[in-house]
DNA sequence: GTAGTGACTATAATCTAAACTAGTCACTCG
DNA sequence: CGAGTGACTAGTTTAGATTATAGTCACTAC
């Protein structure tokens, strides 16, 4: 864990294969009890019953294994968000849910779920693709929270849209990168609230 | 550098010496030169004709000797920064060039003296008396400029003072904390100009 | 052809004994 | 007494020899 990899951690063989699910399901157990370092790919081998080579029909590396199980935890805080988002009615309260919850499924994590949280910590710093993609659902979410916003007149159009998006990434950042969040435990809680506020109070029309 | 210290690292001796001096010189040129790990005390000794010993008359442990190195860096930001508000007229004006100066003079610093930046990450990191001091200074800096700007009429007046000041610091925070500062640097050019704009937009009456 | 593997290598992690360093203290010298 | 130090220790770092691990490949069995 220390080079800069060029980061296209591939998936071989059928990607829906019986096999395929067991060696996420042993990986996901093993590296959640043990961390992603400690657990070898032989312990998976074991753990499903084949050989470490079988492994690698599916699997490009260890890394592609690890990406699979960080994909899979960001997954759980996006999926919170979009249910957060879906159960509020209006565009501002929207976006004080989005950022509250994305900070306090987060954080539930870091203290929860700390092996899993440090591989999606390892996986933002690395800017590995499962971490990417995160970022890019987070800001697609939170843009159409924004573009609701302008079409109901609670937001300003003046702005262009994207630079609107932009900056409030910005202002989110770090709270929704998990390798930045680590550094913010200690305000994840009301930081969010008090943003949030500031936020909507800079897109007034 | 890995435990939490109990961090009150104090100085020895009198405050004002010829030889506190020379340590504090000769720890500047070697800090920088060869990073605070890579120091000795011995080093630092043989530097200035004397005994190692004779260092811990003046310095209660290496790490009080890092702290005034640390303090002399985070200084030379804060004076910066307290060169670009006062070459400024309006609080808004204060406000935008406090940002980008921070920044600006937060990565040069990172990308022309990193020995000594790795310093104050780790000081940051660790909770340093001078980190904290520096965090402090520029709390004191933002919130006499949102004074101003109230006093002015320029910013809203109706939320409290030390509230809005403590958004806006955990805005800036990210630009702020060097140890934070590090992982923002692909956005640190343009994120306060942006940001600025954002607070300054929530800021209006 | 498909499902699966043992044996192999180059690299990375781990272990351990030796070397080094932070910090102290009793001491000297003028 | 005040300026300054050599010699010491407990704890840490390092080097380098050893072991473990990621990843490959030629192969078997069906």
């Amino acid at each position: 864990m220390s080079e800069i990899e060029p980061s296209i951690p591939q998936s071989r063989g059928p990607a829906d294969h019986n096999v395929r699910d067991q060696i996420v399901d042993a990986a996901e157990a093993h590296f959640s009890h043990y961390g992603y370092d400690k657990t070898t790919v032989s312990d998976l081998a074991k753990a499903i019953g084949f050989s470490k080579a079988y492994i690698y029909k599916f699997f490009d590396s260890k890394q592609a294994i690890g990406e699979a199980i960080c994909g899979k935890t960001l997954t759980t805080i996006v999926a919170a968000v979009e249910e957060a988002v879906a159960g509020a009615t209006t565009p501002t309260d929207k976006f004080r849910r989005m950022f509250k919850t994305l900070a306090s499924t987060s954080v539930s994590l870091f203290f929860n779920d700390r092996k899993l949280y440090d591989i999606a910590s390892y996986s933002a710093g690395e800017g590995w693709p499962s971490a990417q993609t995160y970022c890019e659902r987070i800001r697609q979410i939170l843009t159409e929270v924004v573009r609701e916003g302008r079409e109901s007149g609670e937001f300003e159009r003046k702005t262009p849209l994207d630079e609107t998006v932009h900056v409030i990434d910005l202002v989110m950042r770090p709270y929704v990168n998990p390798l930045l969040l680590q550094y913010n435990l200690d305000v994840a809680e009301e930081a969010p609230i008090q943003l949030a506020n500031l936020v909507l109070r800079s897109l007034a029309p």
